[in-house]
RNA sequence: GACCCGCUAGCUCAGCAGGCAGAGCACUUGACUUUUAAUCAAGGGGCCGAGGGUUCGAAUCCCUCGCGGGUCACCA
């Protein structure tokens, strides 16, 4: 970084210190946030103040225009910003002068005052006291075109978000859908649980696991991919309606809809079959898509995207025949193949299972609105239940918005002796090089022979939802810190090396 | 993993018929007591991602590498 100017800033915190001033204080009363001042104070007039209304407030300073003897500058907090103004008369010769020259852009600041709005209408605080709370060393980007550098954006994204007051309210969105959808689901008797991250046979899902190492017992140990597995050993354990809210982790390809952790949240409800996970689903994501945008029909990179209820309904047999012509239950493994190769389309895994998510794979993209696809094939459905009136095809449904795959739920295999089997099938495909496919996981086939009450289970991936509600095209811009390539901070401990040796002096 | 694009001041970006490294914002100094992309005057700031090559001369052309982005492939 310029060093010059990190020079500057070094002097200037030892200058205060001189002075007998902290620059890295303990505390600060804050009576308002910045948006509680606008809020109560709306009423004011231009020109008007309000001089008995003395209130605090605090954040860090992003815009400062100095006027001689007097300056405004603009406090940034977590509810929004709110302007002030300070005279050489309203707080003294030396707390004016202290204030010219200690007080810079990225600082944190408190000050107390009254509100009062400007000949122009601007909400602001008349500032009589004000305090450095935080001295920041570093620049801040530039204020009229923000941070615009991908690499520093998801590498520090703290930067971002006290930059780009957008992206503050980007993350405050992601965490205001994950408190909508406890409020949702608890209301309706959901109790929120836990399971283990780290496994010794992981499953629920077919993907790659990370594997990582326990001391203790010197074995390799996996990161979960699915909350699944274990939720479902709850329901033998006697708990009716429960869900979580996690992280799992696949070790895959990085892509715009896929990142390595992402957030998922699972949902389980005895006595219930897919039917009921599908209203469950209808319901709880227009509830929170309308409750954080503010109707059903959101615009997502300029696409419009319909979540009124009911939502359109396919089977997934009959879409694939439809576009492709081809039957993904009648017809051969040859037939099925020949239209992949006509598509240019070919799996390196010539099981029939593989070519039917591929043929999936050529017109998920169709699907714009909300949709669900249902009666996955049992073949590549390991841990749902047969269809009751069609044993090729499972009681499962997927949802699929704007060609992502953005839920998966199905009424839940409970058979033990069929989930074995189920599990054998998918270990010869492992054993046939199919990294992907289910683990056999004999303690939960126990645990399905203790008894486990029909099930209908539901999984959403949450960051999905999320890029819709925030019209974000990349999974990344909706993760706060998202996963990079490690780098050396060799010139940043130097620097800071430098200032830490200089301030032994 | 393959292909394409990018990397120049703290930030946003020019400069790429090869000829002294630029602008705006930010920073420093000064003026200015209701500004809001404040204004005015003066000033400082660069390993042009790294390394190698071509050339009298490279930010600019070529090669290798690093980091990032996009598209495709695998995956939710």
């Amino acid at each position: 970084m310029n060093e010059e100017i990190r020079q500057q800033k070094m002097q200037n915190i030892a200058e205060l210190r001189e002075l007998g001033i902290e620059p890295y204080p303990y505390r600060f009363s804050k009576t308002h946030s910045s948006a509680k001042i606008k809020e109560e104070y709306d009423y004011l007039e231009a020109s008007e103040t309000k001089e008995d209304a003395i209130l605090s407030t605090a954040g860090r300073v992003v815009a400062l225009r100095h006027h001689g003897k007097s300056a405004f500058f603009v406090l940034k907090d977590d509810s929004g910003r709110i302007q002030a103004y300070i005279r050489k008369d309203s707080v003294g010769d030396e707390n004016f002068k202290l204030f010219k020259k200690h007080i810079s852009l990225g600082d944190f600041v408190g000050i107390e005052g009254f509100p009062f709005r400007t000949h122009t209408g601007e909400m602001s605080i008349y500032v009589q006291k004000f305090e450095i709370l935080s001295k920041a060393i570093r620049m801040l980007p530039e204020k009229w075109h923000g941070l615009k550098d991908k690499e520093i954006i998801y590498r520090q994204r703290y930067v971002e978000m006290l930059s780009n007051d957008e992206a503050l309210e980007r993350f405050k969105k992601r965490f205001e859908l994950l408190r909508l959808t406890r409020e949702f689901l608890n209301q309706r008797g959901f109790m929120e649980v836990e399971t283990p991250i780290l496994h010794s046979v992981t499953g629920g899902a077919s993907a790659r696991p990370f594997i990582t190492h326990i001391n203790v017992f010197d074995v390799d140990m996996y990161m979960r991919i699915a909350e699944e597995l274990y939720l479902k050993r709850y329901l033998v354990g006697g708990f009716e309606r429960i869900y979580e809210i996690g992280k799992n982790f696949r070790n895959e390809g990085i892509s715009y809809k896929h990142h390595p952790e992402f957030t998922m949240m699972e949902v389980y409800q005895a006595y219930a079959d897919y039917e009921d996970m599908m209203e469950l689903t209808e319901a709880l994501i227009s509830s929170v898509v309308e409750k954080l945008t503010g109707g059903t029909v959101i615009e997502y990179q300029g696409k419009e995207i319909d979540f009124s209820r009911p939502w359109r309904k396919v089977k997934m047999r009959d879409f694939i025949k439809e576009r492709l012509g081809v039957d993904i239950l009648e017809d051969s493994d040859e037939a099925l193949l020949q239209v992949l190769e006509s598509h240019d389309n070919i799996p390196e895994i010539k099981e029939r299972g593989h070519l039917i998510e591929k043929l999936w794979d050529l017109v998920e993209d169709e699907l714009v609105a909300p949709t669900f696809v249902l009666e996955h094939p049992v073949i590549i459905s390991p841990l749902a239940k047969k269809h009751r009136n069609d044993p090729r095809v499972t009681e499962r449904f997927e949802l699929v918005i704007n060609g992502m795959e953005c839920a998966n739920a199905f009424s839940e295999l409970n058979d033990p002796v069929e989930q074995y089997k189920r599990f054998l099938h998918q270990a010869g495909l492992r054993d046939a090089g199919d990294a992907e496919a289910h683990m056999m996981d004999m303690d939960f086939v126990r645990a399905l022979e203790y008894g486990m009450p029909p099930t209908g289970g539901l999984g959403i991936g949450i960051d999905r939802i999320l890029m819709f509600i925030t019209d974000s095209p990349n999974i990344r811009d909706i993760i706060p810190f998202p996963l990079v390539r490690p780098v050396s901070f060799t010139e940043e401990e130097l620097a800071t090396e430098q200032a830490s040796e200089k301030k032994e002096e």
